[in-house]
DNA sequence: GAATCAATTTAGAATAATTCTTGCTATTGG
DNA sequence: CCAATAGCAAGAATTATTCTAAATTGATTC
């Protein structure tokens, strides 16, 4: 169990979200990064962009800095087979499919109105917490 | 390219599948474990249960037979966040449920008659060579 | 059955993404 | 300003997995 330090008025003039998170430079740097292209870089391609603002970030900065980000649900961490770890701003419930040819992710949309139990045969009682959609394949051009 | 070793009569006496797959001892004992206990073990997991059988396997070898049984199909590979693989006998087309109380992989099976496509918007064009569907929660009793 | 020769197995070393440790710095609230 | 806490950086540690190299197996051919 952790004490919350009292803040009798919410933050004033500190710069920390609604759930307490601190938004430090390091913790702005890797965010912009992964919300200036939406393309599912991994830690350390979000490492080496975040490095053109901040010269002197280390890389295990840039994982405290996701895992954070990550716990406080401003980013999505994506992982397909065994591949290191790809972060995703994007907080729409959604899937990912990679295509092997290019090797890039593509987002895919949930069709509107559709119920994971309409889809799936869940386990009666199952609580789901979260749901990870991964599609491998390629696009052909046809 | 690989020349295959000629062999006009279709490998007489010779213990191999269609595709060419040599069982070998250690590959039969690895494939029987994964069938003995449907609960998608880890390969170390494998490597311990399978020593009953074959106390001088290595664990290397159980890697290597796992390897080749998903490529040849016999066994899938399943992935759950950055956590050891593990491995599936069940061919059919399903999702997995991680209760994250017991720790239990469940397998869970896609309702009749979804198409992909119906559930999600895939790029046009898309070829899907792979649908990987993993859950978490919990399974409350009420 | 023996020779051949690629495929397989084994033990151990290597790899690599990630996590941990530790000492330092920055920020907060008082 | 002070004390407490949180965050950062550098490098070491961890660990699932892969690789290497040498020995073994076993299918095919003689
Ligand atoms: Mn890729
Ligand atoms: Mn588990
Ligand atoms: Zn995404
Ligand atoms: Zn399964």
């Amino acid at each position: 169990m952790q004490a919350k330090p009292s803040s009798k008025s919410v933050n004033p003039g500190s710069a920390e979200d609604a759930s307490g998170l601190r938004m430090t430079r390091q913790r702005q740097g890797v965010y912009r990064v992964l919300l200036a292209e939406r393309d599912h870089p991994t830690a350390n391609d979000v490492f080496m962009r975040v490095k053109d603002k901040l010269p002197h970030i280390s890389l295990a900065t840039v994982y405290n800095c996701l895992e954070v980000l990550v716990e406080h649900r401003l980013v999505r961490q994506v992982n397909f087979e065994r591949e290191p770890s790809r972060y995703c701003p994007n907080l729409e419930e959604h899937g990912h499919f990679h295509d092997q040819h290019t090797g890039v992710i593509h987002d895919v949309k949930f069709k509107p109105g559709v119920q994971l139990g309409d889809v799936l045969d869940l386990p009666s009682g199952a609580v789901i917490e979260d749901v990870e959609i991964n599609l491998r394949g390629q696009l052909s051009l046809a």
